[in-house]
DNA sequence: CGGCCACTTGAGCGTACTCAAAACGCGTGG
DNA sequence: CCACGCGTTTTGAGTACGCTCAAGTGGCCG
């Protein structure tokens, strides 16, 4: 189990490799199975990497679009701007996601991505980009990644207005569970990269809260906490917490 | 000003044509402006028109897809089905919105569309939708469509997450306002199409909050309603109610 | 060691939910 | 035409969940 972050990051980096073969942008970074005029631009996508550190912006909301993005190694967040100057977290990004999609529309960028450690991420700059849509799998492919957004800020916003504090903390451990089982790592002991306030604003509660619900979960014998380590102990009751019944119907 | 449904539905039907224009179909609807080749597909895509009836299903979630649709005229919700057997509403169609697009991922609708009253829509099946997206215009505009809804999404996500009942409210009327303004009608009197039951649901909130709500903001002298006619008499009065400050930062 | 930040835990409060009753609109049928 | 029934909406009173404010702990780094 990895008991610090850097322990954590070690990790990480010993299985970039396996992550490549996960990752989102798959053959994008393997020319072999791309149409043979396409083999001449993965070799620069591939080359054209950028390392931030923890803090630093992957782009600003409303900056012009330059590229997309896959993460290779470290953690981002992406942030809405409110109209009270706050910022709203609607994603956290981890190795194999891939950031920017929601750029398409007007040329610019519609959130923040910030790294929230040090991060590297691939890029395929806005050109060859559109250049490889032309390609009906990697058409095909993109609009997948985009429908698959959809699907997933749908349920996030469904959850963020049905469930109480308990479902939705329940949810984020299950679904941050998942993802980890996705990436080929336990999916009863991980890390939770991101802060108690991170988790907070992303589920709309206070921080609070969301350290009263971890400590009520850890009471009954559902989890182990650790700083930013879980262990799972009772799937099962994390999951009959979320399918608790709830107020609202489609009427 | 509309006074009832009925009276409504005919001001709709009355300016099918001018709603055409501003469909997101956009040029799919007009062959003349497609490359030669295409202009086969869409008289076909211009014949096929489903019609609904209010409570009718257009697709259920897990569905097969089988195509994409536009709505001609009438209303239509999208409900995404929860883990407690209810069903949430993630977005409310009028004409010249596109639905269907959520199921590119697998294939599969992941959301219910339900028709609220009687509909017309516009059908493009799935295999000429495929052949279409060979070509560039249009394979970036279904692209264009697909990053919007993710915008949408997220700013929802963000604001049920944030908001209090008032500011989702006044948001709530400012967005029926602007979409009804985008139409071509007026932005201060225009006529909700969903119950407050259903608004409730859509908002996270109960339909008591909604009604109370509404009242209080005309109350205020900023709004006055009749059943589901409203007339807003203070814009900028419901831009600062949502503008006010709240809690949760992205840390 | 001291300062800082993230986290935990407690006590009190406020917003929005729950339950309830009554008014209203609307379609149906006498 | 009015009576009736059903669903929607309004409004009220009480409750509960999650927020606010606050104090205290623990880990990390200079």
């Amino acid at each position: 189990m990895a008991n610090t972050e850097a322990e954590f990051q070690d990790t990480v980096a010993l299985s970039t490799r396996a992550v490549c073969s996960q990752c989102a942008f798959g053959e994008l970074c393997f020319p072999h199975v791309l149409p043979v005029a396409f083999q001449i631009l993965f070799p620069l996508a591939r080359e054209k990497r950028i390392r931030l550190k923890r803090g630093e912006f992957l782009f600003h909301a409303r900056d012009q679009q330059t590229g997309i993005y896959a993460v290779k190694a470290g953690f981002l967040k992406t942030c809405l701007p409110m109209p009270d100057g706050q910022s709203k977290i609607v994603g956290f990004l981890a190795m194999g996601d891939v950031l920017g999609l929601d750029g398409l529309d007007r040329r610019a960028h519609a959130s923040d991505a910030i790294a929230m450690n040090g991060c590297e991420v691939c890029v395929i700059s806005l050109d060859k980009f559109e250049k490889l849509l032309e390609h009906p799998v990697e058409s095909v492919h993109v609009r997948q990644l985009l429908a698959r957004e959809i699907t997933r800020l749908g349920e996030h916003a469904a959850a963020l207005g049905t469930l109480s504090a308990k479902q939705l903390v329940a949810t984020f451990l299950l679904d941050m569970s998942r993802r980890w089982e996705d990436r080929g790592y336990s999916k009863h002991e991980f890390m939770l990269f991101m802060s108690r306030k991170e988790i907070g604003n992303y589920l709309g509660l206070t921080f609070e809260t969301i350290s009263r619900t971890l400590s009520y979960f850890q009471a009954k014998q559902w989890i182990t906490m650790h700083a930013k380590n879980v262990l799972i102990r009772d799937m099962s009751a994390l999951h009959s917490q979320v399918a608790r019944a709830s107020w609202g119907s489609a009427g």
